[in-house]
DNA sequence: GTTGTGAGTGCACAGGTGTTCACCGAACGG
DNA sequence: CCGTTCGGTGAACACCTGTGCACTCACAAC
């Protein structure tokens, strides 16, 4: 065994095959640090996964935590890809929420893995790894804020409302994630989650609506 | 050395004794897993830092996972004397916002450890351990539940709206804790995050006010 | 065609890991 | 007082850990 493809291999670039076995140890630290968590892993482990020698891993990653870093990127496109489909809604469907629920739930179904490592790493990962995520988030709130900004209704809203909001909102959101990855694509314990995403999400825009008002 | 009270120690029957080193070891593992969580503790630290010959900790739990459990007891003692300090609120404040958010900074800074225990291990921990902490998670909302089906104005809520508002309520504690634990300590942080939860609590509670009205 | 680069190898080291076993000796119950 | 209980000991085990070093040898550049 010499790695994801063997040196000898025809028609595949050097930075190719580097570029192939980085993403093997990338996938293969995601899977197993599943149990254990990032700071639990180990690089002989990941490199036995992989098919390389322990040292070879250091042509890649300086340490665990670099490579911890390289998951956060990976686990924010992912993330973001979503957002993306939640903000061009799918026209069959009317509802925001609905819609929105909709896409979260397939998101988390399709990329469970980069979900549970971001839940997980968010507050047991190694500081670097903590701090990037939570930057990661932060502007992920203040996008959201910005995107309620320009609904109706909410123009005699201060800045420090719509943050507020889109705080809680996120929390919510990040909430029923975790909650689905527990469901683990059950199919009716997601839609019991999904449908009580639905009734709160409902319940904040309602307290939204008549904000101001009091 | 030998333990945290050598053998020939006067006027401290067995069992005492006993019971002191237990309490040593899960303040020991407490403190250690905030660095690396409780899947990357070894017996061997946790029985250095106690003072204690690796093997001797098994005569008090007979796995590191054993341990957790009695950690994830001990923290939601500390959490459930914060629930009570909620219910019983302080007269001096009229609004149970104020004086339920005070609450919450208080044992957050004074039982740091045990709030950020359960944060960390929520994710992190050992599937018995987030299984455990789930559960007793569970048994909150419930109550709090039960305590919002007392106040008035809520009769003509559904059980289901009780527990999805009760839920929600839950969500956005635990975030606030967890980004008060991110504060760690700073007062004028703190200050801020607690400004937070109060707008988002009566957000909620607006929200839930005029629910069933629409 | 020669040369240099660099991903992957193999070995070695010094440490840390969980767990076993026989043992000690102070506190206990009779 | 005497026998038992049991928390703590210390050595030993087989294994896993990160990392250093000299090495190979297919590829890329000239």
């Amino acid at each position: 065994m010499a790695g994801v493809t063997t040196p000898g291999d025809p028609a595949l670039t050097r930075v190719e095959r580097k570029e192939l076995t980085r993403q093997s140890i990338l996938d293969a630290a995601l899977g197993l640090s599943a149990t254990g968590g990032l700071s639990a892993l180990s690089l002989r482990q990941v490199a036995k996964e992989v098919g390389i020698v322990p040292t070879a891993f250091y042509r890649h990653f300086s340490s665990i935590e670099e490579l911890g870093l390289a998951l956060v990127d990976d686990a924010f496109v992912s993330l973001r890809a979503m957002l993306r489909d939640v903000r061009s809604p799918d026209p069959t469907f009317r509802d925001i929420i609905d819609s929105s629920v909709r896409v979260l739930t397939e998101h988390v179904r399709a990329q469970h893995e980069h979900f549970s490592f971001i839940a997980r790493e968010r507050f047991a990962g190694p500081p670097a790894v903590r701090a990037a995520i939570r930057h990661e988030i932060e502007l992920c709130e203040r996008e959201l804020a910005t995107d309620l900004a320009r609904l109706p209704g909410t123009d005699a809203w201060s800045g420090d409302d719509l943050t507020v909001l889109a705080n809680l909102i996120v929390n919510a959101v990040v909430a029923t994630a975790e909650d689905l990855l527990v469901a683990a694509g059950r199919r009716s314990t997601e839609e019991a989650v999904a449908h009580r995403a639905r009734l709160q999400l409902r319940m904040m825009i309602i307290g939204a609506l008549n904000w101001r008002s009091d």
